[in-house]
DNA sequence: TCGAGAGTTCGATATTTCTAGAACTAACAA
DNA sequence: TTGTTAGTTCTAGAAATATCGAACTCTCGA
């Protein structure tokens, strides 16, 4: 299976990384993500179809929000914290304080 | 005119906040009512007609992120600061952030 | 080389969001 | 009244998103 695209962190706009939170499933995903440190696609899927799944990692990952690297046939996600903190500081932290404490 | 509906402080949710956020034209008015204070729907219509501006007028306020009141013929819209800070600490200062020097 | 597990991609459909003209309402001034 | 300004609401169509089954690709182990 071929790389995958994921944008330069330059390249990360805020509407999208914005827009791609703003989805309950993708959300739950991040605040995993956020916890675990990193997971496969199945790990996460909240008892969706994968097709579906599947789609809303492709969101994360173009919107700059994760990183997916192959770990032989698993594909192993990860937040792109330190390049969203660099670009937008503070906005992951707010973000995922919410539902804490 | 009636009083428009604004949700109440504790139904303001992260999800729809995040999507309100994610249009440029919407961002664009939020940071320019950020900067104001306060401004009427057509000081920041940024050239649309009308009806779409008051489309996304009406998205910022269902979502909890701006509130309208009647002052004679015009709208004032302010943001409510106050209130997002509350629910969403950093949230709003993480998002305006960006893009300022 | 066969099969299983993990995910992607395709295709079709459904749902949501966006756009914008037209008609409407409210507030005020002449 | 009548007109003007400001904005909403209605309506219809366009565009973007979301859903999910089915077929496909990769990788690995038996």
């Amino acid at each position: 299976m071929r790389a995958f695209k994921h944008p330069h962190p330059d390249e990360i706009e805020l509407e999208r990384v914005l827009y791609g939170l703003s989805d309950p499933l993708r959300l739950a995903i991040v605040r995993q993500l956020a916890d675990c440190g990193e997971a496969s696609c199945g790990a996460l899927d909240g008892g969706r179809p994968k097709s579906s799944v599947s789609y809303h990692f492709q969101v994360l990952r173009d919107c700059g929000i994760i990183a997916t690297r192959n770990d032989g046939p698993v594909h192993i996600n990860t937040l792109r914290r330190a390049d969203l903190n660099a670009r937008f500081p503070g906005l992951l932290d707010a973000i995922l304080a919410q539902g804490r404490g």
